[in-house]
RNA sequence: GGGCGUAUAGCUCAGUUGGUUAGAGCACCUGCCUUACAAGCAGGGGGUCAGAAGUUCGAAUCUUCUUACGCCCACCA
């Protein structure tokens, strides 16, 4: 292409969008299955969770894995780079309730006739409809994000091989889960029992000690009084007194000198007349309240704790919903010395949510006289389900484990197998194995997940026996056991006597995340497609879910096969507000990715991605992608500008090659060159890329405003000279190295400049498929020092310095140039001057002088005279 | 309370194994239409490298302590 015909300025919209067709219509990213291992790539790339939008937060990360995949491509590796979408789970459930309006019964019959529509915002009306109808509205509101999601990426110029596009619900995902489900059975890792779990009211199901945060929370510290049977009183501080009707015992610390004397005794709870045990127990703080304290079942994990280690009864009174269940005191364990009375007490606070329980059992304890003083506020700290507003509840339900705990030490072995970048990021793998208190609860009590493979024998009381699980067996999975019948009965035994009933739970979507390099590999369906991606090069991801997903990838691995999930793990930062707090969704939402592509370009968002370290938290500024809108603008133009050098008065292009570039100035600017290459691809290797890019970046600058304005004139003006092809050739494959320096960072203009002359001269039509530069041996780059390139930029320095400071152009010609220095440098200077004369527009040629010793901070002494007219 | 990270110019960040006078971009100031680029180019001002002590001929860099901020974990009566 001649320069004449290419646009006056750059418009990268257009430019991406023409790129961005031509690289799926060439299948420039496509993996290919017949490559061996070895020549192979592979990443294991996050499933985004598709609810909503994507925000400049995943710009951000998944960019900085786009680049890496790039670099791995041009070194000739087969790249498999998947994408998945991961559609399970709650955040989905909740956008299809709110944008449709309906809500989930599993009791009801599908409806065919259903029509989905949109509920009108703000609406609190939900219509119930069927398990199946509901899973349907899933599928099809996800589908609709899901191809928005893609139109983002794609534009973004993520390098994805989209065949290899996969959704965490569908039929395959299923498959691997609940594979993975019955091969940890298989080996023992897996069992079910019913027993205290935290559980989000809100959503009614369990959640693991994973998806579990910590929030300030303010609350009242109520002081009640508590009789005991030897007609004592002592007074415990409670922030919980809604719970007084299932408390089993009262502690305080072995060595607490006020309690002695009540130890081995028995308390009696007001209203509901308890007689409870007075016990030892070392978790009381003498420090805390009034230290002695109730312990109910349950108020938090010091209760679940003691509860389990006493002989003490369960007292469940707080429901699934969050609401006080129905008891009877007088029943079973629920004793009482005054079972009327309590009962009468407790018909008031029954059906109550927890904390309007709270409120009017602080009412009732005060009308008794039980409580001392009115509450006391005071801040406290709570667990909650991390999407969830209320506080999380232990209830017990039967739930189904994963074993960690007795595996904690091999697990941090496999992570010390696994090279983490930053090295850093492995301390927090290593210190929250080493924390973990409880086994991983895989089960969910909720609808649109992967179901377990599992049904229960229902006895002739119609009690499932939860003892004896009817497994599935793999060539039945996918299978929902809901739909499904059980291995041995009928569709009409189903909920019967004698009969059978299918798991009703669905899997935490983690156990689904936690085999996705299983997944893209399939595991357990393509034996020899798993061998040849199993395990991955990388996992990318963000370090707030290294405890759940990479540690539960790396402990399914584990168990599975006994091998690491990936040989690399990249830890990507977060896109931080100013003040380094994670930047909120709802925040980067106000400026959509889409719009920050038109504005800036794409390139300009991967440039500001790929700056940023590893690991490293970074500052959302518009500024950073205004220098990376900028950066494309100047390839463009100097890219045009070097185009024109290599072509004559018609725009034929000139052929030069390497053997061409002959001149010392233009071998030590290829030497400087080679230096770039050798340092960038260490940095690469070693996942510095932003280090990568900082350095292309400061070099081609150098390029433009140095190199490149020394030597226009002689490229142009002596074209047909061995000094003019020199230049050229130095400019063509310096133009050529840059580019492919550029392309992993700025895929859209690299190519577009690739595309000119460079596709068909190389023989490859896309610029990501070519070789990254290597270092180069030949003649054209024996220049033993690249400090004539320092010569130059001095003696241009004190030039243009001249000029500048007598406010004259820099075309503002030169009367006299003076330029002393010792016999070595001016030696040096020769070798170059003619370049000088011509940009500096000497007139006539330097005055030289020798002398012995060489300036302190500077290689010469150099003066300049200007000439009194422009002419 | 435990662990990890960060602190360099007004702002965003580089600074490789300790080595002359600590760098870049943005912003600011002064100029300049130069075979491409005014979305450009040239020149300039601006820093006690968070603080203290130590090791060293030499410290932004290594050690110890302190401070501030961020994150993860623990503390939940």
């Amino acid at each position: 292409m001649a320069t004449k015909d290419l646009p006056k300025k750059y418009k990268s919209i257009d430019t991406e969008n023409k790129w961005l067709e031509s690289w799926e219509k060439e299948g420039v990213y496509k993996y290919d299955p017949e490559v061996p291992r070895s020549d192979t790539y592979v990443i294991d790339t996050p499933p985004p969770t598709v609810s909503g939008s994507l925000h400049v937060g995943h710009v951000f990360s998944y960019t900085q894995t786009d680049i890496v995949a790039r670099y791995q491509r041009m070194q000739g590796k087969n790249i498999f780079y998947p994408i998945g979408w991961d559609d399970n789970g709650l955040p989905t459930e909740r956008r299809v309730q709110t944008l449709y309006g309906i809500r989930c019964n599993p009791t009801l019959p599908y409806d065919d006739s259903f029509q989905l529509k949109k509920a009108k915002s703000g609406s609190k009306d939900q219509k119930e409809v069927s398990r199946k109808n509901f899973l349907e509205a899933c599928q099809t509101q996800t589908g609709e994000d899901e191809k928005k999601y893609e139109a983002l990426w794609r534009h973004l110029g993520l390098s994805f091989d989209w065949q290899q596009q996969y959704e965490t619900i569908n039929d395959h995902c299923r498959k691997i889960s609940q594979a993975s489900f019955l091969d940890l059975k298989e080996k023992g890792f897996v069992y079910s029992s019913k027993s205290p779990t935290m559980w989000d009211t809100t959503y009614q199901t369990a959640v693991a000690q994973a998806e579990v945060e910590e929030r300030d929370k303010s609350g009242h510290y109520h002081d009640i009084t508590f009789k005991t049977d030897t007609n004592e009183e002592f007074v415990i501080s409670t922030t919980r007194p809604e719970l007084l009707a299932a408390c089993i015992a009262v502690v305080a610390h072995p060595e607490d000198e006020r309690y002695q004397h009540l130890f081995g005794k028995h308390a009696y709870t007001p209203l509901f007349n308890v007689k409870v045990p007075i016990m030892k127990a070392e978790h009381a703080d003498p420090e805390k309240g009034t230290g002695i304290l109730m312990v109910c079942t349950f108020g938090d994990t010091a209760d679940v704790d003691f509860w389990k280690q006493s002989d003490l009864p369960l007292k469940q009174i707080i429901g699934r919903g969050g609401k006080l269940i129905e008891i009877t005191f007088g029943e079973d364990e629920f004793t009482s010395e005054d079972p009327e009375a309590a009962n009468k007490v407790y018909s008031e606070l029954v059906g109550l949510y927890a904390k309007q329980a709270k409120r009017k059992m602080a009412e009732l304890l005060k009308e008794d006289g039980s409580l001392v003083g009115e509450p006391r506020p005071t801040e406290q700290i709570a667990k909650f389900y991390e999407k969830g507003e209320q506080p999380l509840e232990f209830i017990s339900t039967r739930q189904w484990f994963i074993k960690i705990l007795e595996n904690k030490s091999s697990l941090i072995e496999q992570g010390k197998k696994i090279q983490w970048h930053p090295e850093h990021m492995f301390k927090r793998y290593e210190q929250w194995v080493e924390g973990l208190n409880q086994d991983w609860c895989i089960s969910r009590q909720r609808f649109f997940g992967v179901p377990f493979p599992v049904w229960y024998k229902l006895n002739e009381e119609g009690e499932p026996d939860y003892n004896n699980p009817i497994f599935a067996t793999e060539d039945m999975l996918p299978v929902d056991p809901q739909m499904e019948t059980a291995p041995g009965f009928e569709e009409s035994q189903r909920g019967q006597a004698n009969g059978f009933m299918g798991d009703p739970d669905v899997m935490d979507t983690w156990a689904t995340s936690s085999v996705s390099p299983q997944v893209s590999s399939h595991w357990k369906v393509d034996q020899k497609r798993h061998e040849s991606l199993f395990p991955a090069d990388l996992r990318p991801q963000a370090h707030e879910i290294i405890r759940t997903w990479a540690f539960y990838t790396i402990t399914k691995s584990w168990m599975h096969e006994k091998k690491v999930p990936w040989h690399n793990i990249a830890i990507s930062g977060w896109v931080v507000n100013p003040d380094r707090k994670k930047m909120s969704k709802s925040k980067g939402n106000t400026v959509t990715p889409e719009d920050l592509m038109t504005t800036y370009s794409s390139d300009a968002l991967r440039y500001w991605a790929g700056k940023a370290r590893l690991g490293q938290d970074t500052i959302y500024d518009e500024n950073v992608f205004k220098i990376g809108q900028r950066l494309g603008t100047k390839i463009f133009n100097a890219s045009k500008f070097v185009m024109m050098q290599l072509e004559d008065e018609n725009g034929t292009p000139c052929e030069v090659s390497l053997s061409d570039i002959t001149e010392p100035i233009d071998m030590a600017w290829t030497t400087k060159m080679n230096k770039l290459i050798e340092d960038t691809t260490k940095s690469f290797n070693k996942y510095d890329y932003n280090i990568v890019l900082s350095n292309v970046e400061a070099s081609f600058w150098e390029f433009c405003d140095l190199y490149l304005e020394l030597v226009k004139t002689r490229a142009y003006k002596q074209r047909e000279l061995p000094s003019g092809k020199s230049a050229q050739a130095t400019l063509e494959w310096t133009l050529k190295t840059f580019l492919k320096l550029f392309a992993p960072f700025l895929p859209y203009i690299s190519e577009e400049v690739w595309s000119w002359n460079f596709a068909s001269k190389e023989d490859q039509p896309s610029i990501h498929r070519a070789p990254w530069p290597v270092v180069e041996t030949g003649e054209a780059f024996k220049q033993p020092s690249t400090q004539l390139i320092d010569l130059a930029k001095e003696i241009m320095m004190v030039a243009r310095g001249e000029k500048s400071t007598q406010q004259k152009s820099l075309r503002w010609p030169i009367e006299k140039m003076e330029i002393s220095g010792t016999k070595e440098h001016l030696e040096a200077f020769k070798l170059f001057e003619g370049d000088i004369v011509l940009a500096a527009n000497l007139k006539g040629n330097p005055v030289t002088s020798e002398i012995s010793e060489k300036p302190s901070e500077t290689f010469f002494d150099a003066k300049v005279t200007l000439s009194e007219t422009k002419e």
